[in-house]
DNA sequence: TCCTAACTTGAGTGGTCACTCAATTACAGC
DNA sequence: GCTGTAATTGAGTGACCACTCAAGTTAGGA
């Protein structure tokens, strides 16, 4: 009976995370959206209600495809704190590597550029990047705890707080890449960071 | 013979550094700034020249105040290392504090904001952003020069790489503070990056 | 083959945007 | 107190904003 969707809606979200990640919100018009998506403003309603419904949905992919690059990098070594070294690494070769034509337009974080700029306005868009946020803290907690109990990490560290350290780390490096600055700049930055672990660990590991 | 202006051209800048340091250059209408500096379009347009010039003068007005608040906390002590550490924890005393009737009005630095919110429009104000941020690395990279040579900082440690790194963790407190959390996760992560530089130090310092 | 329900279209909506300018106002010097 | 000059005003500008909806299009089922 229904006529079949023309558009691809997976493809879609993809394009509309890009085109937010570079842009932010605010920047990107629903010109910018008709064009990207090859979608006309009818269409794109329907599928997604309104500019910031559209937003909170690529929010959503983007959190999960960093949540999931992260876990792959984590799987390649048992080492909880190895693997979080691992991927500030890969982190900062996507931030030095960042363009139209890469993994990533920009080396900026998308949550950490939504709720710099939605501060008072979009509250549930805000809402949903600290959401996010505070699941990545709870990721990087957990991973510490357990290398506590492994003995990598010293007895008196609090994982917590260093998974707090970690992630402004990221916050960190990411916002930093988005400097006139030269790629080597920022994978040296992103040694650098990796090396903020080493205090924090048994004799035994470093 | 001319009228004489009966605006506070210092205090509009002030004023408009609060507007545009909380709400960024998009989110910012003209009706806002009408309202919050007092001004009608006209003299806005006549004092300033347009939106983008009065947010390049704000740009610049923050950035002075940053230097100097910066260089208030490294004059109470004479190693810069020390000074480094203690504007750390500052910044992560106004980051807790940040708020409409504080001196900050939002945690999160006007620059980084400028840089992650303008990426292909204003390149004159994109410009001036990066300017700035690279003359604070040029300010750490010269202090940490000093301290190297007062012995304070190991011989083998790299004064550009470790400002970069500093930098990089002041952009991290500044963002990691607009997440809801407490304020004394902001504190404490304040503390540990300070703590970050001990292992650059010689054995005689920490 | 035709019907029909869902999808797509794009011109059009009211509203807000940054910005302009002719008229008005108010001060400094005489 | 006048006069000349510059600062201030605010209604008005075209452009663009996010968004709507009636009309057109297309595929699936009978």
């Amino acid at each position: 009976m229904p006529r079949s969707s023309t558009h691809d809606r997976d493809e879609a979200i993809d394009r509309a995370v890009r085109l937010f990640w570079s842009r932010g919100y605010h920047a990107t018009s629903l010109k910018d959206i008709e064009q990207s998506l090859d979608m006309r403003p009818g269409s794109i309603y329907a599928a997604f209600g309104s500019k910031a419904g559209l937003f909170g949905t690529a929010l959503e992919r983007y959190s999960q495809r960093m949540g999931a690059e992260f876990a792959q990098v984590a799987a390649g070594t048992d080492s909880p704190v190895e693997g979080i070294r691992r991927f500030l690494r890969e982190v900062a070769k996507a931030c030095a590597g960042a363009g139209p034509e890469a993994d990533w337009p920009v080396p900026g974080c998308m949550l950490v550029k939504t709720i710099l700029e939605l501060r008072d306005e979009e509250p549930a868009i805000r809402a949903q990047a600290n959401q996010v946020l505070a699941e990545v803290e709870v990721i990087l907690t957990a991973r510490l705890t357990e290398s506590r109990l492994r003995g990598e990490l010293r007895a008196d560290a609090q994982p917590r707080r260093l998974a707090r350290l970690i992630q402004a780390q990221i916050m960190g490096l990411r916002a930093f890449s988005e400097r006139d600055v030269s790629q080597r700049a920022v994978r040296e930055l992103g040694e650098d960071m990796g090396r903020i672990l080493d205090p924090y660990l048994t004799a035994s590991v470093s």
